[in-house]
DNA sequence: AAGTGGTCTAGACCACGGC
DNA sequence: CCGTGGTCTAGACCACTTC
């Protein structure tokens, strides 16, 4: 492990155990390099680091302090983990499981060729025994063959597909709108007909760029809301 | 200017003036060391901070080259840059603008206290002459007392405050979900009563990290729809 | 004035990619 | 194999904040 690394894992140790708290000051780059055994300029980029990952504010002429808690904007996060975040007990109903070969739109989103085989997954989310959303996603079905039914209702895909693919998701990108529930949806959310719905596609990407998994959701708008954070 | 923000500038102004496109390749770093004059360390420290802002990519063992086209992902815009984007001609109504002193909830997102006199815009934006949205937006009355009706109506909110108070907007916290459109908004939207819209609520902070601007903004969904990247 | 972060030098060795 | 990016050293001066 590069010396850099090192630091920065000891300062993320000190922030995890409690010692060190938002706004409390970090070792000077001086003191950290004499400290390490290393030059400055390793020193400074380990700080450097922290800094752009918003662990770490410095202030020219002051110090460096530990920024305040990260809010979690941005987060692609599977629903099992959306969920106990809020501590609400997450809970999946599988409605469908099955192949289909005539999904060219999904295809090409998961840069796969029109006729490819998909898996695809009809599920209702549902928290505290609400129910929340109706997602659809879909999946390389030649790739993913070890995908099966009772796998899905034991653990999460995202866990699935990270243990026994090794394949590490990375990013998405999510289309938003609204829309209207129709008579099944709403039945399925325990909703009122026609009332608003928050509709996310979703292309999930593996940390090497490629498109893993599509997600059609519908959210039961009353229950769920996106927090976004957007620069300049 | 510091060399290594010379050196960047150089490589953007070559990315600008399609010297260099996508996927070619940036000077190594010993040639860009050697052409300005620099140091390999500096010339890393270049290189790095662009690829950190997704200018360029680096591959170890391979070299350096232009990232792929930028794609729009969480940036704010104003809703002026959004629609030229896509070209289409941006318009807006004013249809209120007044001062209110009891929108405690308002206030508290602006980090104000409760009574705080505030500056009321209501707007119905307009694309290609379609309206596309219905904005309400919420600033300091005090801190902006030059903003005025007439000023508004020339030009955009952002350009007010970043020209007239030397206020850089950084980044805004977004809360979205869906609704639906209540007679107002439908008539003033011209789409059906009940109508599904996208209801974002922005709150835009200053590069200091102030708040400053709140926004309730309730939008077509047929004709609008966010682009979000969400990062694992 | 003392201490901090910000920039910079002129070298070095390593790990990896493509030929 | 050679060239690439990745890590690192042991110093230096500057601009800024704090006291």
């Amino acid at each position: 492990m590069p010396a850099y690394k090192k630091i920065q894992a000891a300062i993320l140790q000190r922030i995890e155990a409690g010692e060190l708290k938002p706004g409390d000051a970090i070792q000077s780059e001086r003191e950290l390099a004499k400290i390490h055994q290393v030059s400055l300029m390793t020193a400074r980029h380990a700080l450097g680091s922290l800094e752009r990952d918003g662990v770490v504010l410095r202030r020219r002429g002051s110090g460096t302090f530990v920024a305040p808690p990260k809010v979690h904007f941005n987060k692609l996060m599977s629903f099992t983990e959306q969920m106990t975040g809020r501590s609400l007990r997450p809970a999946s109903t599988v409605l469908s499981f099955g192949i289909v070969d005539e999904e060219p739109e999904v295809a090409a989103r998961l840069a796969l060729t029109p006729g490819t085989r998909l898996i695809r997954i009809e599920r209702v989310r549902q928290g505290a025994d609400e129910p929340f959303a109706l997602e659809t996603c879909y999946v390389s079905a030649d790739e993913f063959s070890k995908l099966t039914r009772p796998a899905l209702e034991r653990g999460s895909l995202f866990s699935i597909l990270e243990r026994e693919y090794d394949i590490e998701l990375s990013y998405a990108d999510e289309e938003v709108d609204a829309t209207s529930a129709d008579a099944t949806t709403a039945r399925l959310l325990r909703i009122p007909p026609a009332a608003p719905l928050l509709r996310i596609r979703q292309v999930i990407y593996s940390t090497k760029g490629r498109p893993i998994i599509y997600v059609l959701g519908l959210y039961r708008s009353d229950r769920h809301n996106l927090l976004i954070r957007r620069f300049r």
